[in-house]
DNA sequence: CCACAGGGCGGCA
DNA sequence: TGCCGCCCTGTG
């Protein structure tokens, strides 16, 4: 592991609290000076800004690129201006929606964590979730311990806290037993967890190629994994395998579209009518309506 | 004690 | 298809 450090101009469209609150991911969280710190796959990582740019530390593998990391990470080649304009032409709930959450960025995370992540989000709130997450990472993942001396640059607020858990591998997971998962007290979700492991980890399911297939394909071969509907497949395709017409329908979103845009409770029917409305714009159009609603008020 | 949380599944019309 | 009860656990 090395310490390395990056200095991004600040974009467009780009917030951090926006980007980590508005519930696409589970292991980043705001610390007392502002900054964000995230568990990674490659490592630890601490978001700030510093006057108008962007400042990324980690403690990560070595072999990595933290520059190369963050900009695919963060979505930053992304033009988020433009389709803003092209989502809220003629819809004053979208602009609305989009003056709320405009840092909003579409993270690109690990697939095989949003898989276990979103399984585990089923009927559930997002700190048990993230509690859930941390369970299985303390069991079963890397454990990472941060040197003194990293650590004070990491951190230059003063967090005392420096071991850190990353999230296990499906090879990692696949050891546990039932017994032993129940420990982690992801409720009726935890067979589901165990089972995608497994599936993963003997090479059953292959979520690289997934990722290759198209949008519906690869949504259908997600769907076929016990724990995995629609909702959470389409989490899965949106958040890691650049699915950017993915359109996930929660409750929250189910909402809005009823009152707004189309009156059914039929999930098929409102993903597509988010397809033909939004296109492969769908997805972002989701995080602003999602974040509009949930973090509202 | 009860309802409900960013769903999914299985059973039944 | 559409609807419903149930699934763990924590919190109000």
């Amino acid at each position: 592991m090395k310490f390395e450090t990056v200095k991004l101009v600040q974009k467009d469209c780009f917030n951090l609290k926006d980007i980590f609150e508005c519930g696409q991911c589970f292991r980043w969280t705001q610390e007392e000076d502002g900054s964000y710190t995230g568990i990674v796959k490659i490592g630890v990582l601490n978001i700030s800004y510093i006057k108008d740019e962007i400042m990324v530390k980690g403690y990560v593998e070595d072999k990595t690129s933290l520059k190369e990391f963050v900009i695919d990470y963060l979505d930053l080649n992304k033009d988020y201006k433009n389709i803003q304009k092209e989502i809220s032409t003629n819809d004053s709930v979208m602009k609305d929606a989009i003056r709320f959450g405009n840092g909003i960025r579409i993270l690109n995370q690990d697939s095989w964590e949003m898989l276990i992540s979103f399984i585990i989000s089923a009927a559930n709130n997002i700190p048990r979730i993230s509690k859930c997450i941390n369970n299985i990472s303390k069991e079963y993942g890397k454990k990472v311990v941060i040197p003194q001396d990293i650590q004070n640059k990491l951190f230059k607020f003063g967090k005392k806290e420096n071991t850190f858990y990353l999230f296990p591998s499906a090879k990692e997971l696949s050891k546990a037993t039932m017994e032993e998962l129940r420990d982690c007290n992801l409720g009726f979700r935890d067979k589901y967890v165990l089972k995608s492991a497994q599936l993963v980890s003997n090479k059953k399911i292959n979520l690289n190629e997934i990722e290759e297939l198209e949008y519906k394909t690869a949504k259908k071969e997600l769907v076929n994994i016990d724990g995995v509907g629609s909702k959470v497949a389409d989490c899965i395709l949106l958040f890691s395998m650049k699915k950017s017409e993915a359109f996930p329908v929660d409750t929250w979103i189910k909402k809005i579209m009823n009152e707004i845009y189309i009156d059914s409770q039929n999930v098929k029917k409102i993903n597509d009518y988010a397809y033909k409305k939004w296109g492969l714009n769908s997805g972002i159009a989701q995080q602003y309506l999602f974040n509009y609603m949930r973090n509202k008020s």
